[in-house]
DNA sequence: GTTTCATACCTAGTCAACCTAGGTATCAAT
DNA sequence: ATTGATACCTAGGTTGACTAGGTATGAAAC
């Protein structure tokens, strides 16, 4: 099921700490962020580039990710790495949705152990 | 743990479902909406009149809640309660939150059956 | 050979909505 | 008489995801 419906900012307030989740386990170039959210959330999040971008510069100046220039079949690409910050920056915001999606699920109702439909 | 630090904007996206999810079991005031938020999250939702009662307007004026005045100690409430409609929002955004938190899971790596600590 | 599509980057401006900061009013307690 | 909890409200600021445009390369289609 996608989340279109909800009418845009579906990830409002989540999205750093996707960006950093996926670039956890290596660097990446923008396009191929958006790919790799789009496939490890099982089609759920299709970010668009006006998304990714700015939030990616933002993550930088930021100090969480640096950023080199790199060339790749004719194509010129920006590959973002975390940062050990970023790292740090990762494990909070992992704590905070924990903390988070267990206050939501004492709200609603939602059994913690569960995500189960 | 709170989330505070999250820098505003911490339930961005979700807080009609919270509302609707609080008034599921029966109806209630605003503040006693915002209490039960409170008390239901654990504590970490603690939302700020400013945001509560221009939601249940937005609720309201969409349909899904209903809202009648009463009198108690002295003082005059405005009751919220359930539509047929809000009933089915809240099964809707029910069923986004579910995507929505296994699509974050897929990405950062939280396991399903977890919010584990 | 040129149009199309996928790749790959970017930014300015719009808009939704959460929150801040103020306001009003009653009642109990100090 | 003032403070604090209860109980409601709205105008406006701020944030940030998104829209809608732009540039450029390479491959495939026609």
């Amino acid at each position: 099921m996608k989340l279109d419906d909800i009418g845009g900012q579906l990830v409002k307030g989540h999205l750093e700490m996707l960006l950093l989740g996926v670039l956890e386990q290596g660097p990446l170039h923008g396009y191929a962020i958006i790919e790799q959210l789009r496939k490890r959330s099982g089609g759920v999040f299709e970010l668009p580039e006006g998304t990714i971008y700015p939030a990616l510069h933002r993550l930088e100046d930021a100090g969480c990710l640096t950023s080199s220039w790199s060339e790749a079949a004719g194509r010129r690409r920006r590959e973002y790495r975390l940062t050990g910050e970023g790292r740090e920056a990762l494990a909070a915001k992992r704590e905070q949705w924990t903390s988070f999606s267990a206050a939501v699920g004492g709200v609603i109702g939602t059994a913690l152990a569960g995500g189960a439909l």
